[in-house]
DNA sequence: TAGCATAACTTGTATATACAAGTTATGCAA
DNA sequence: TTGCATAACTTGTATATACAAGTTATGCTA
């Protein structure tokens, strides 16, 4: 059975997104969702939370929940979200292209932020990614081969989050995320259509399973004018 | 009386930052802090949820709370820092010199961000923010002066969110934040030393009260060389 | 000893109840 | 009509209980 306050929120969500509930309206009371969901006050306000963490919604104490805006909205919460997710909300042309697959012996740099064995064999998977035919994004990725044995080409060219959840049944628990500039590279220029740019975004990622373990770490290089991040805080304490 | 399981999380908090609790070790599990707090199962939950949110702990089902790396932890969660508490996580002298701080009638792209009447008065406040003597960080922020009306060039040289929050008891809610690399213009590189950078991060976010009503728009443009945005996300869903 | 079921933990979900705190509408009194 | 207390909402916090689900250590059995 499926988590009931999962469920909750995956309905309103949904209602919000194609609008049936419309912006800057009320949500139903806490006690009227109680009684149409047929289940515990607690049950709603564990759904109403997800949906606040997640922008939907903006609860204010006394008055209800309010709808937000969603034309701006930003994908889940920054730092988890696949290329192909970010293609998905904008609307453009999108490949992904496969420049090396190859399993190698960690060492030095990469041996230390996996936090591996000398030795311990790592994929290292470098990824093209084209928006409107012009190559813009370099990413590479580093990941353990223990965890992930199964992993081809094809696998790769697709999303790895996928293939990481829902083939392996690995779960990604939490990522830490760095954004600088850098200057390009001679190998970053002949790889990506620079044009006369001098600099990349650079986003350097740490993907953490739920036992905490480091499993991939990723440098995505990015060309300035195609880059863009967004983030959605809200205030915790 | 404070919140309880805010308490509790104040306390876990500083146990964690000052490594009390070493990084890996397990935290006290659910029952025997609610007997040591004396409250219920419930509300350490929510102190531990919290915890979790603002990457101190990771949970896991079975086993307990692991208490995670605090070296590298980032910022509260990104989007609500100001520049005083960046600074202060690093260690560089920090000066921030108001630029200008004026009084104008709102009209045409502000008019429109801030969702104000036409000609409604808003702050326009530009900032210089200069990193170990250096100037690398410009800001201009407008907020509705109705919301605001005390402000004042020393006020604004210091934080401005603790002004809003401490002194006019407004709360700060939510923010949306956009990052985007621009091309530097005329009057940027006369204010900032900007050497042979020809290109900006721009930083631009809307801050929200709790009634969500826009309050404050900011344009933040940093040298690319010293800028640096760090990102804790936590898989939700 | 080795293997395995089980007991004894851990956190996760769901329910019920009570009162506090903030907002809004009602309706009485001046 | 105006003003104000109040009642009737809203969400926020705190408590208690029950069972599900996952992990680990215990100890029995072969």
């Amino acid at each position: 059975m499926e988590k009931k306050f999962q469920a909750i929120y995956d309905l309103l969500a949904k209602e919000i997104q194609t609008e049936k509930i419309k912006a800057g309206k009320l949500l139903p009371s806490e006690n009227e969702l109680t009684e149409r969901f047929a289940t515990s006050r607690e049950t709603v306000r564990k759904a109403l939370q997800l949906l606040s963490q997640n922008g939907y919604i903006q609860k204010l104490q006394g008055k209800g929940s309010v709808v937000l805006e969603q034309d701006k909205l930003p994908l889940p919460v920054s730092g988890l979200t696949s290329f192909k997710e970010l293609s998905r909300s904008m609307s453009h042309k999108v490949e992904t292209c496969v420049t090396s697959l190859s399993c190698k012996k960690a060492h030095g740099f990469i041996q230390q932020v996996l936090q591996c064995e000398e030795g311990a064999p790592v994929w290292e998977l470098h990824r093209l990614r084209k928006l409107d035919g012009e190559a813009v994004i370099y990413d590479k990725d580093f990941l353990l081969e223990e965890l992930a044995p199964g992993l081809t080409e094809e696998i790769a060219g697709d999303s790895i989050y996928d293939y990481l959840e829902q083939e392996l049944g690995l779960s990604i628990s939490y990522a830490k995320k760095e954004v600088v500039v850098e200057e390009a590279q001679v190998e970053d220029k002949a790889i990506m259509d620079l044009g006369s740019y001098q600099q990349l975004v650079v986003v350097r990622s740490a993907v953490y399973l739920e036992d905490t373990t480091l499993f991939q770490y990723t440098e995505s290089k990015h060309r300035p004018d195609k880059f863009r991040f967004v983030d959605f805080a809200r205030r915790t304490k």
